[in-house]
DNA sequence: GTATCCAAGTTGGGATACCAGACTGGGATG
DNA sequence: CATCCCAGTCTGGTATCCCAACTTGGATAC
């Protein structure tokens, strides 16, 4: 019986993973070129684990082909607005889900998640939290398809995200259209929730959009690649 | 060995599609076990493209890891209902946006394709047709994301739907059902498209998840798991 | 000065050798 | 007869080597 826990992740993952933190960091700039020879000295393993760690990361569209080659996936404006369609479906159904479904330890916990995010911690952390917020969420619906699409949308959304212009207002608006939320779903009350998720995606979308597309010369001077958009 | 162009397509895309076929029809049974070795050998390449197409096949729900080793998706009963569920909200905004976006020649060659079904075509002409609708209907809506997500879910539910035990009656229904769907989409009634479209994903549920728990000690007896369903 | 072309270097794709861990079966032991 | 143990075997994971296609840069011809 085997009632063995992978206690040492595989080079594959680790490579993977750390490869993922350092394109979401935008330590690896959006566009930038990946050479499998690179990345092999980098992480100090051979090519076999680098190829696979590349074609997972292709799955999570952080890594794309460009011809024969990879590259970090660029900032893509219209993937932005398709996201945002995508997605308000996606988490109308995980919200409902989670007023029919969720009991209080779980919104306790989420609780606890957005009260750590108050002045004076670090940017990274409120980051951090408003990408696990949709995810948590999602889980409470139970259905593991939502959870892992939710999951592959704030994924895509993550740089973009990180690269908004934060200032004081918004990052307390999303906050506060975040405690929103939670609090609908504490109540039962579906119907609102979903109005409040709805217009927090939208209100999402447009700030992303508005401050990349004004940042895109600032960006682009940084080597970033950022494609789409009208 | 292998002069051939590689233009066309790299081993590693011809053996995942190859082994991709071989999983939909059935021809490797859900929950049979997969060594690189025996694909390896089956395939009559190395074990690095192959190990490339069973990653791939991974992220597509195909393939899975059981401990070290790699097996064929079992069918999971409570996977159908997680899909149904899942794929409600998606299809209902792909007709939703069909409806506002779609032209009348998209819609001249779904319907190309359905008509296409008529007695006497064989059952692998039914099948794929019912699988192609769902993705091209999500297709007129524009979003690469509600493409790639419905697509996924009919490769997730390819498997279910081939094994359910088919009556005329019941072929005939889903041919009907599609072809209402795709009649309110031209007629530009979104309300009526999305509640037909959520009547048929609960029919198609319900059909088979009924078939496949009566089948269900037939097709264990041919060596196929059937895991999940309460 | 410009266009052309070829050789050297680089890239990803594939093949293969080797390793460590897990499984299996049979034999020794109680 | 049951139990335990160990060696042989098989597995996926990794390193490394070779190859064909592409890129590039400079010499050459005009």
């Amino acid at each position: 019986m085997q009632s063995r826990i992978l206690h040492d992740m595989s080079q594959m993952l680790q490579i993977h993973s750390q490869l993922r933190d350092m394109i979401l960091s935008l330590d690896i700039g959006p566009g930038e070129r990946l050479t499998e020879r690179w990345l092999e000295s980098r992480f100090d393993g051979s090519r076999t684990p680098v190829r696979a760690a590349l074609v997972r990361l292709e799955a999570e569209g952080l890594v794309q082909r460009d011809g024969r080659n990879w590259i970090a996936a660029p900032i893509d404006l219209g993937e932005i607005e398709a996201l945002a369609e995508f997605r308000e479906p996606l988490e109308i159904t995980a919200v409902r889900l989670a007023c029919a479904r969720a009991g209080d330890t779980d919104l306790d916990a989420i609780e606890e998640m957005l009260n750590a995010c108050r002045p004076g911690v670090p940017r990274e952390e409120w980051h951090k939290v408003g990408t696990d917020f949709h995810v948590e969420i999602a889980r409470l619906s139970g259905n593991p398809f939502l959870v892992k699409a939710v999951e592959g949308v704030m994924t895509r959304l993550s740089r973009p995200r990180w690269l908004e212009v934060w200032t004081e207002a918004s990052r307390e608006q999303a906050w506060s259209e975040h405690r929103r939320i939670l609090d609908s779903i504490r109540a039962k009350q579906p119907a609102e929730a979903s109005r409040e998720t709805v217009e927090h995606i939208r209100d999402t979308r447009d700030r992303l959009l508005r401050s990349l597309k004004d940042d895109r010369r600032g960006l682009r001077a940084r080597g970033f690649a950022i494609v789409g958009g009208r």
